[in-house]
Formats: C-alpha cells, structure tokens, sequence
DNA sequence: CAGTAATCGAGACGGTACGTCTGGTCTTCGG
DNA sequence: CCGAAGACCAGACGTACCGTCTCGATTACTG
C-alpha cells in the first residue's frame, strides 16, 4: 500500500542526482517522477474517469508493468502524487493572535479544497474513500490524520497558553470549524469565500470569549 | 436525466395486475422496478464497483438496451433507487421546542447518513458527484436541494414564530448544524453519536439564547 | 474448435446479402470474413509470429472480442482461412490413364506444399500442430484426413478397375508417393521438381508392373 | 548462431570441478550446463510454449543475461539441448547384409523420430524451422545435414562394393526411404511400427534386385 | 600483490501481446 | 413499440515474457 515511499538513497557524496534505469539498486527515480506527473496531468485534462493505468503508462513513457510494480491500483498513484504535490503549506501560522491565525488558516484551507489543483485531486481522492474501504483506511493514514493534527494546532497552542480552557474538547470544535467547508466544497457546492470562513471563525470566538482578551 | 420517472400508472382501480412484457402501451413497470432493485442489491452486496450494467440486466432479468433505453448511467439507475428508498421520514418535526426538533432532526440525519442502507447509496452517490459534474448537477436537483430546504425547516419555522431574529442567516447557521455531521460520515469516519449531534445543537443554542426562554 | 463454420444462412426469399452486424440471428458474415483475410495478410507479409489476435483485429477493424467469441486460437483462425482458400483443386484427375494421373496429381501436390500461398500456411500450421496435440488432432480431422482420402483416390480406382491387385496396401503404397514429398518440403527444403515427383510415380509403376498394360 | 560451442576445456585430468561464476576467462560450464537441462525439462514437462527464456533462467539458477550473452533464442539453446542429447548412435550398422542394415537402421531412426525424448525435442525443433527461416539454416548446417550423410551411408558403401549400380542416385533413393517415415511422424501421426519400415526397405530392394545376390 | 577485465546472479526497465471484462450501440424477433 | 437476446466495436484491465540495461560481487589473469 504504502508504496510510493522513496527508498532509494542515492549518492552519498557529493552527488549529483545519477539517473539508473533499473538495477539491484532498486528503483528508477526518473520512472517514478514521470508517472506522478502524468497521473496528476490526466487528472486536470480529462478527470477522475479518464486517468487509466494505459493512460499514465502512456504519457509517462513508462511500462505498464513499471507501474504496477510499485503501485497497486490508480487510485494508489494518484495518492502518491496528491501527497507530494500537497506538500505544501496547509500549516496554520502561530502569529500569537488565535483569531487572525484562525481566519487565515481557514481560508487558506478553503482556497486548497476548493480551488487549488491539489484539492481537485483530493476531491478524487475522497470520493474513491467512499467506494473502496480498503483505499480510505490507506488515505486516512496517510493525509487526513497528518492533516486533522494540523488543523488542531492554532486550538492546541492556545490551550497550552492558557487562552483556552484546558478541558476543550479540541476534536468537535475543529469539527465544528471545518466541517461546514468540507460540507460546502463535498456536498452542495456552494461557493467557499472569506465571508463564510470568517463567520466560522467568528462563531467560534463568540463560543469562547475568554479567548478573545479585548473583548472584556 | 430524469429518467426514470414513472409515466406508466399501473392499474387504476378493479384492474387485475396486468403485466406486460413489452407491448405497445409503454414500459413495463415490472422490468423498472427489477432494475432498482438489482442495482440496491448489487451495491449492498459488492459494493460501487460490482455495479455494473451488465450485472443489473442479468439479476433483473432484463436486457442491456431495455436499462439503456430508460437511464443513462448506472449512476442514474442508483440515484432513482436511491430516490425510491429515501423517501422515509427526513422531514424534521415540529413539536414548537426548537431544541427538541433540531436535536431530534440531527439524529435522524446522522442514523441516516452513517449507518441505513440509503446512506450507503447516498455516499456512493456524493462521490461519483465529484467525478461527474454532469451528474451532480443532476443529484442536487433531485436529492440535495430537497434536502436543504427540508434541514432548513426548523430555522425557518423558528423566525417565523419570532423565537429567532429575522434577519438570521439559516443557509450558512444550517451549514454549520449539518457540515460537521457530514465531515465526519464522508472523510474522517469518525462516528456521529448523540453526543455530537446534540453538541452541535447546543452550540447553536448558545450562540442564539433569544431561542431559548427557558434559558432566563 | 470446429469453429469457422457458417451457422448463418440468410435471406429466405429471393435474398440480397442483407447485411447484419450482429443479432439475434448469429454471427456477421462481414466480420468472419475480414479476420479470415487479415489473418492471411499477416500470414503473408510478417509470417506466422507477426500473426496476432490484437493485429487481426486492428487489420480487420474487428473487436478482439469477436475474434475470441469464434475462435479459440490464432491458430484456429489461420486453419479456418487455410481451409476457406485450400479449396481449390488438389482432387486427382482421372483420365483412364493411371501413370498420367499420378504423375499430375503428384505434380499439382508439390507445387501447392512448396509454392503456393496455401502452401506456406499449411507449412506454418504443420509446425503448429507439433507443438500442440489439441490442435493437431483438429488440424488432421479437418485437413490432414479429407487430404488423405483425395491422395487414395487414384489408386483406388485402378484397384476397382482391375488394374491394381485387389489386395494392395492402399495406405503404404501412398505414404510411399508423398511422403519424400513432405519430407522434403518439411525437412530438407530441397526442390521437389517434376523430375522428383515423376521419379516416385515410376517407382511406383515398376513396383506394380501389372498396371501398366504397355509394359508387357 | 553457433553459440553454444564449448570453448572452455573443462578440468583436464587431476583437476578438481573447480567452480567460477564468473571469471574473466571463460564461461561457466555449470551454468551452460543447469540452462541446457533446464530447457530440456522444460519442454518435456510444458511442452514447446512452456518454453521460456525466463522459466529457463528461474529454473537453471541463472540470469537471463546470461543466456542471452551464449544463446540469441530459447530455440537456439533448445537445439544445442539436442545436439548434446542427440550425439546417440543414428549411424548406420556395416555387417555386410545390405538388407539388414537397412532395416535396422530404418527401425532405430523411426524410434528415434517418434517415440525418444530427442525425437520429442526434434519436432519441435523442425516446426520452428518452418516459421523461422534463419534457424532453419542453422539447424539443417548444425543437424540435419549431418544426419542425412548418415542415412547415406549404407548405401554409399553398396555402391562401393559394388553391389549397387555406380550410377545409383543415392540422394533420391534415401528420400524415398526416410521420407515415408518422417510423413507419419510429422503430417499424419501413425504409428511407425516395423512392419512399415521394413516394407519400405523391401519396396527397395525389390527396386533393385542385384543387391541381393541370394534373391536369385 | 594490487589492478583490471570479464562473467555471474539479480532484477528494474520499456515494450508487446495476451485473454478477459465492461461499456454503449445496433439489429432482429415475438408479443 | 417495447422488451429479450445477444453480436458488435472499443478500449482498459492485470499478467507474462521479451530483450536490454545497470549494478555489486567474484575471480583469474596481468603489470
């Protein structure tokens, strides 16, 4: 499952990045990269239906079998290359101002799911969890937990600074922050703007206006 | 799209139940009804990807063409099942405590989405949505919209009879009671307990305490 | 395996080639009758290992399925199209006059095994049936047998005639005459020019002086 | 082509079976060896498709380079296979009796095409000839030209004693009495029992009575 | 007695074809 | 005209071998 992790160390000193075919070594970095791209390529041209394992072959100029042998389904290569384009900053920024690091995180969060290539992908992504459990234990391990601790983080610091009561139930209110995004961006497709992340925010701060020192 | 409405009414009254296997008086509501039930049962049984059109037509007993001729995908055929089934009770009551009916409302839609059979259906249905934009167009005309207006009830009732301020925002205070219900059934799988539904309500209680007299 | 052969007869009355791709009523003539000719082709221009299910079907603008639906092998193909073209005239004339006859029947024979377009596919479907007992045994009762039968068919008539003792071993005394014959065409790819042939058939007739009533 | 040629003189006297894998002088006897049994086997127990570069190399403990670098196709390391089994007596007895080497001679070459382990390697390798016309070269230089001195044998020796005529064609005259028998074992599968092979010896004799000065 | 050159096992690589499966379309017949 | 039947083209599936390649280890000649 977990198959795209790089074990290939190449090159101790010095290196330049020494391009192998194939050898006892193990694999071909340049195969590897080619089928990424090309997966996450057929994805943006002609969706979810049209990226097939031919498909990716074929523009990766890679074998078939290539493929198979270090992912097991479409669905596999697509989660690989997700989470390496998806490297990207989703961390929430820790300005001390809990609110002001809310409201950005939220809506840089909702810029990803909504509008961000990567978020297309993981809008496939999250669709094929549902037809195949198999598939979304895989992804659940390998993003969303990553990804739900990090949406704790801004709750978490202002815990730990005492800005927060100590016994917040820190699960259900990012639940309760992010939920209604997910719902937005995965069900009706209505439009995500700073306007409603916002107004979660906001929300929640009325919730806990002992984080809110100025509000006295 | 909207295929499979019945433009066939069986038998008005005195009528023995005539079947008919194809005749010149249109379709054969025997062959509609076998489509959707076999398309339910391949779902429950083996899952999005045992649905296939040729596995309907050979459970139903009914050829390929006749399951071409009234619907257009095999998403189509599960959406109008999946319409069939769901017409069970959604509609939140309307009991005159706002606490009580959001609260009952809540759990019903989190049994719903989470663990009845429609559920499952629904969440197939959701992701193939964000795959096929032609066919969510589609779901959210005949489920979603629905649906919305049906969560939107108890709000909307609640303005009505003053116990909350005209001006209330219910598309988005409804995004936020339903989006976390749905963040947890479609990504993180958490499980969706009264606790967390009820927690929600309270939330929502407490952010508009004008709804609660009692509260005083 | 007797695969090939036609099933469909068409056109009760008065019937123009009515053209069917593919009914309840069997198989399309069209689509039989091009793979039989792009196996040929293929045959011709790349020799038995360009031979393939997947360039049949691209030549013949044919589904793969099709081909599998009707034959089980490409060599199954190549027998049915060997059998389609061989049926061109390898009976033995019969003139009255035995050496003549056989010295024409063994000269048509040579020049078909060694010369001929059909030759080289029968040659290719000799060596199939090395490797693979099911085939030949299919192969002999479809070829190797009614060929046999035409090879006796001079002998037995002079035997019927009186011409030839009654007690003759019909089957050795042809191994005889055409056997050198494959053997040379099978192994030895020397020529089998009409010095050749004429010299087994006056083996023959010496062997048997009676037949020859001049010989007196 | 002729590949499979032993350059390395394996262990001249006192040597012990010293063994390299790999040195710069030389190849490795044992691994020619372990691929010649291995394709042996192979074929005795799969058959000709069984046959694989791959399953000989798995099999023999090799890798595939390594045949490669000796042998350019499986049929090549077949035919070098069945020149080292084959180096069994096919040559003709000398006692004297013109008819009774003949007929032992014709007896044991019929065992040998039908019913020995080489014969079996022999078929396959003589329908290959037919579909690849370059091994078809190598194979008649490499065995079959060899072999056909032998069959001449005998009968180059009566001429030289004169007990056949000086102007015999012997080419033509052999083909007549080897070529019945690889018909059957090659085109039409009968039996080759002795009772046919020791006619087709007769049918010579009486063909030319001198040879057998006893006959008078 | 190091250096070098050839072979070895291993196995990844780009390919081609395999035989199977499903998707949609089409054509015919009986009711 | 509808429905059953099923052949048709199309093309992706996952597998098996092909023949090429690169690698580290091994070994025996060379300088």
């Amino acid at each position: 499952m977990a198959s795209g992790t790089r074990d290939v160390e190449v090159d101790g000193a010095g290196g330049s990045a020494r391009q192998h075919h194939g050898n006892r070594h193990g694999r071909s970095e340049q195969a590897r990269l080619a089928v990424l791209e090309a997966a996450d390529d057929l994805l943006a041209e002609k969706g979810f239906a049209g990226v097939t394992m031919e498909g990716i072959a074929g523009r990766a100029g890679v074998a078939k079998q290539t493929i198979y042998r270090w992912w097991s389904t479409k669905t596999d290569v697509l989660l690989d290359a997700f989470l390496q384009d998806a490297a990207e900053d989703l961390t929430p920024p820790d300005s001390g101002d809990l609110a002001h690091d809310l409201r950005d995180y939220l809506r840089r969060l909702a810029h990803f799911l909504a509008e961000s290539d990567s978020g297309a992908v993981f809008r496939a992504l999250i669709a094929q969890a549902q037809h195949d459990p198999a598939f979304a234990v895989d992804f659940r391990a390998r993003w969303l937990d990553p990804q739900r601790r990090r949406d704790h983080l801004s709750l978490e610091r202002a815990v730990h600074s005492g800005r927060l009561p100590a016994d917040l139930d820190i699960a259900t209110e990012t639940d309760q922050l992010v939920g209604p995004l997910y719902y937005r961006v995965l069900v009706t497709a209505d439009p995500v703007d700073h306007a409603f992340t916002d107004r979660l925010v906001e929300t929640f701060l009325r919730r806990h206006p002992s984080s809110t020192p100025e509000a006295s």
